[in-house]
DNA sequence: GGGATTCATAACTATGAGTTATCAAACGGA
DNA sequence: TCCGTTTGATAACTCATAGTTATGAATCCC
């Protein structure tokens, strides 16, 4: 590397080549010209290379001058690039978010923030990854995600938790189902149906609180299939294999033959809560934190 | 630009970068822990940019950081090349060196010379033009080559000249004419056939050489036609058109139906020189001058 | 708990960038 | 041809700041 050689020397050699006079090039610049006359002789020396040619009381660039002057100008251009978007990924305006979430965040919530996030990061990428609560509490505490949406009642020491939206459960039947809006009374009605409901590995206190209801409405449930995402569970439903109960922002965004019946009525809630970890220092981190703040849903 | 931050801490932030631990990497700087720190610091504040996280004792890059190291490694790679091209430039050991030269220099001198010269600078690129002794002058005046190969005594102030090669004249005939080495006599013998000979426009001085060769055979020729290069001249004697006196060395290299009769015996030569301007600062021109002057032909 | 290690801070030193003063050379206009 | 002007280079000085030494605070580890 170009020791000896100090970054003032390529400025005053590129002002100087600018301008082919000392005098006018060293005010320029905001020194003396003797001050830019022995800075240039000594980028010379240093370099081994002759940059000017003086005579008469004429300067011009040599060859090797000429050809320095044309690639400085790119290089430094470039230099100067790398620099901006180091400060883009320092400001978190520029870089990589990486997100985790549990598919029933997808029909609210998710879209709305990442869009009011883009707004006003344009640059900023997202790696959105559907992963159950579990495994997005492994990865934020792993750092392999940013951030986390998840259903559950409490993270680990080091992650922190912000509630963002709270949704009532709504029981889901097949279209054609006797039962609906009208003639519903009671939970207790499907005490002798087959239930399909998430694993207990997706979130063992989102379990539980589903079990609650049961409780309840006193009866344990039949359950007929566990199974780990919406989608699953709705074609179950479909195809009559069961009724289920889920979070009510479940029913945008599928287009099944089934129907919802909103639990208004039941104390039982469920929060989807964003979640990460209070060591990481990604930039886009504070910022997308700030944004989640402050959006209504 | 950036200003204020200069090579130096480029330098450190990349030693840094690689150790992660400040007092590795001041010493291998040379320099203490505490100046390194200060510097460090300083770039950060400079570039607006935090480029190392330090907790506990540990210090780690940045996003930010990582991304500037990855970038600075190629783009200081970069410059380096840069000076060393520049470098070359400034030693004659790259670039561009132009070249204008009598069409019979291209039988001797002008092959041997490149080819030395190419040995040592292999990099180097010739630019090679044919043109006749004032056109180059001309060009040689305006900088707009580097050297000139003439057949000329003098030439303008500022243009210096370096003899390369003595030639005896030859007379060239038409392969079946009755004159050969055995029966030729003197010039006189062809004072009463046609004459093709260079244009006085080729070089004055050179003409008027050949005029005197006359002079001396007791006879004014009769010139049929003037031409300026000697592929026509050859053409043109194949041909019958008549009969001509140039450099011997054009013997070499023509594949046509004439004969060569060398004048041994007249005092007259002709010598092909170099010329090049003295204020020409083509770095190639010093080395190539060497080159020209060692050779032997 | 005490010694060792790490980075940061404070106060001092000294290198060298930048200054002023001046010179020599070469224009250019009378 | 001569004198005033303009140019870049040189010399001697000064002052800003990179780098130093000394020390501190925090953390690690036996």
């Amino acid at each position: 590397m170009s020791y000896q050689t100090e970054f003032r020397h390529f400025r005053y050699f590129l002002a100087l080549a600018e301008d082919l006079h000392f005098r006018k090039a060293s005010e320029r610049l905001f020194i003396s010209q003797p001050g830019l006359s022995r800075q240039i002789k000594q980028m010379e020396e240093a370099l081994g290379v002759n940059l000017f040619e003086r005579h008469n009381r004429k300067v011009k660039l040599t060859k090797a001058g000429e050809y320095m002057q044309r690639e400085l100008i790119n290089n430094f251009q470039r230099l100067d690039d790398i620099i901006s978007h180091a400060k883009l990924l320092n400001d978190g305006m520029d870089g990589h978010l990486k997100l985790g979430y549990v598919g029933s965040a997808m029909q609210r919530v998710i879209p709305d923030l990442l869009l009011k996030f883009k707004e006003e990061h344009p640059n900023v990428l997202f790696d959105i990854n559907e992963m159950d609560n579990n495994k997005q509490i492994k990865a934020l505490l792993k750092q392999e995600i940013d951030v986390g949406f998840v259903r559950m009642e409490r993270v680990p020491r080091g992650l922190n938790i912000l509630p963002l939206f709270e949704d009532t459960f709504s029981l889901v039947l097949p279209a054609d189902h006797k039962v609906d809006a009208s003639n519903f009374k009671s939970l207790s009605q499907f005490k002798d149906e087959p239930f399909i409901l998430f694993d207990s590995s997706y979130s063992q206190s989102y379990y539980e609180k589903v079990m609650q209801i049961f409780d309840d409405a006193g009866f344990a449930p039949i359950i007929s299939h566990n199974t780990v995402n919406a989608s699953s569970i709705f074609r179950l439903i479909e195809n009559k294999f069961g009724v289920s109960i889920v979070p009510t922002s479940l029913k945008l965004g599928y287009d099944m033959n089934i129907k919802f019946i909103e639990l208004n009525e039941i104390p039982q809630r469920t929060t989807l809560k964003l979640v990460w970890n209070s060591v990481n220092t990604n930039p886009l981190l504070e910022n997308f934190l700030d944004i989640a703040e402050k959006v209504d849903f």
